[in-house]
DNA sequence: ATCTTTTATATAACAGTGTTATTTTAACTG
DNA sequence: CAGTTAAAATAACACTGTTATATAAAAGAT
């Protein structure tokens, strides 16, 4: 009430910058979303919350910041979708689910996609500032975390050979799923009956190349329903 | 003789358009090799080779028309490496030399490949102008050829199961190397040697998984040496 | 409560970009 | 050789991200 007849006699500057700040990334996932990259520019996001390019710069740092906190938002809905995914009655089952759920998050939200294998070609306008080497920003990321964890279930109860890392497993996996869906995204099938049917082939033979023969065993009692 | 005496004489206006052309293209390659995306304007281009940005303009239509190009430039150069090939004694060698020829294509050209591969991302700073489905786009490429080539002569001496159309083996392994290779170039791998493993693990498993039993034991002997 | 300092916002300017309109100028043609 | 055509240069337009300056609101101090 206070507030509310402080607000009607003279409105605050800022809102609080918090909601400034979340105000400003709704905007802009809505821009990059509706018409990618290059509909989102900094005038066009001020004129969007009714402020001028200026908030922009101190919320965040400029437009490169703003990308950077996409990003972060990106990694955050991306891991919603895999711990979304139940760990089943078997690793394999949550292998597959979590496989399922890169990709059905990827062709849902194509724009956040984009955004976070942005990084994974050589040259992208959204340039990365530090140069850590990529893998440990990720696998620090909740998404990489529930990969691994289900890989190293599968090595723990024998359905995946242990002669490999497991970290080496869930890259090449990670490489399996992320080579896929990019091309699906691409349009490079033509029609999602063939890509679904190429995912499935796809993530089966790089399986069995995996899998123990017990987890062989395991994986065929578990495709057959 | 005639047309250098010509030349001193009075300098023509443009030198013939196609010289014109691949002294632009070569220029916008460089700048592109050399500092990325956004190294590459009309007006950089057009000092470089020392005349006005109408040029780009007639030569090609606009900045789109470069990269257009550029693109198919690209696509030579890869399907260059990839006929180099040699087809050896069996098609698994092929298919081993392609994957390899793919990735060392990549690592030596990552603005050539990152060009290739941005059609790859939903939405691309390279946008595409017609909206034909990729694959056949891609299907018409040499270099994507010589791929469909070795996994039909891998079909044909019972290496490979062909349950599956050669189609779709051929874009389940293509998705594969591009996996693996878009995370290499992110810079993904802590090492060379780390990567240089995933890459082995990653192919030999997704073919174990595609590979007949014949096929499977004439691997690994070609594998041993 | 008033005065001062700090800080976020708005306005305007700067250095770029791709593209288009206009004008100049070289090359071709009758 | 004059007239036409087409390409190249110049300049302008509508953008972009960023920065400098000025204004006004919030915070702190007396």
């Amino acid at each position: 009430m206070n507030s509310a007849q402080k607000e009607k006699t003279r409105r605050p500057r800022r809102v609080s910058a918090e909601v400034q700040r979340t105000e400003l990334l709704d905007a802009a996932s809505d821009m990059l979303a509706g018409g990618g990259p290059e509909a989102l520019s900094v005038r066009k996001l001020a004129n969007a919350v009714g402020t001028s390019t200026m908030t922009i710069y101190t919320a965040f740092e400029g437009k490169d910041g703003v990308i950077a906190a996409l990003y972060e938002e990106a990694f955050a809905r991306m891991a919603d979708f895999q711990e979304a995914v139940p760990e089943g009655n078997s690793p394999l089952e949550w292998l597959a689910g979590l496989g399922a759920a890169y990709r059905a998050f990827a062709l849902k939200n194509p724009s956040y996609y984009a955004l976070i294998m942005s990084e994974t070609l050589p040259i992208s306008q959204f340039q990365k500032q530090e140069a850590e080497p990529l893998a440990r920003g990720i696998a620090r990321q909740r998404s990489y975390r529930s990969l691994f964890d289900a890989v190293s279930a599968c090595q723990d109860q024998g359905l995946m050979s242990s002669d490999h890392a497991t970290e080496e497993v869930t890259a090449v996996l990670w490489a399996t799923v992320h080579g896929h869906v990019s091309l699906e995204l691409a349009g490079f099938h033509e029609s999602k009956a063939a890509a679904d049917s190429r995912f499935l082939l796809l993530t089966q033979s790089v399986l069995t190349g995996l899998l123990t023969p017990k987890g062989k065993k395991a994986w065929r009692a578990f495709a057959a329903n």
